[in-house]
DNA sequence: GCCAACGTTGGC
DNA sequence: GCCAACGTTGGC
């Protein structure tokens, strides 16, 4: 018999989506997540375990926000950009029997029907303590609690409506 | 484009 | 091991 799993963990994970965001995790399904090159985020992915969820976050974009689910789909994995001169990420003092950088593989879970803006996270009082809103927190990979993760689906998954309901809306279809 | 905040580097 | 200088991030 195999040992309890651990628990599930939940992470948020930015990305600028210029660059690749979650559409292209969409095309792609699964991606190598290479180029972290600051320890604290590449030590968060080393605490990951297969199977824990990911809060796919936009960066640098008008506006910023969460837009899709991911999922850690394998741990471990060398960051093969450390080793390739023509990689911006080329780090020369990496060695192939000690790699410094590693990370994991990421998988496409689903875009957020409602993409939830920086906003609305510090409108949320139960959002209040997340990690990515304090200030100056700039971490590209940054844990979540269970709750706040929750939380965030939930907002992404509530359908959107007008901004200002003049009229009284139509009564639900029936299933 | 600005700039605050932060991590990293390197001189000492 | 301190700390100033520098580069980068990322919201605004």
């Amino acid at each position: 018999m195999k040992a309890a799993a651990p628990a599930k963990q939940y992470w948020l994970m930015k990305t600028e989506p210029d660059g690749f965001g979650i559409a292209d995790l969409e095309r792609v399904k699964l991606e190598p997540w290479t180029g972290v090159r600051n320890y604290m985020a590449r030590n968060y992915m080393r605490q990951m375990s297969v199977g824990d969820g990911v809060l796919f976050y936009h960066s640098s974009v008008d506006p910023p926000g969460v837009a899709g689910l991911a999922r850690v789909e394998t741990t471990g994995v060398v960051d093969a950009t450390q080793f390739d001169p023509e990689s911006k990420y080329y780090e020369a003092k990496s060695k192939r029997e000690a790699p410094l950088w590693d990370c994991v593989n990421v998988a496409y879970v689903e875009t957020l029907p409602t993409y939830v803006e920086l906003a609305a996270l510090r409108a949320e009082p139960a959002l209040a303590k997340m990690m990515c809103l304090r200030k100056g927190m700039r971490l590209s990979v940054q844990p979540v609690t269970a709750a706040e993760y929750a939380k965030i689906v939930t907002m992404g998954h509530k359908k959107s409506r007008p901004a200002t309901a003049t009229k009284s809306k139509p009564a639900p279809k029936k299933r």
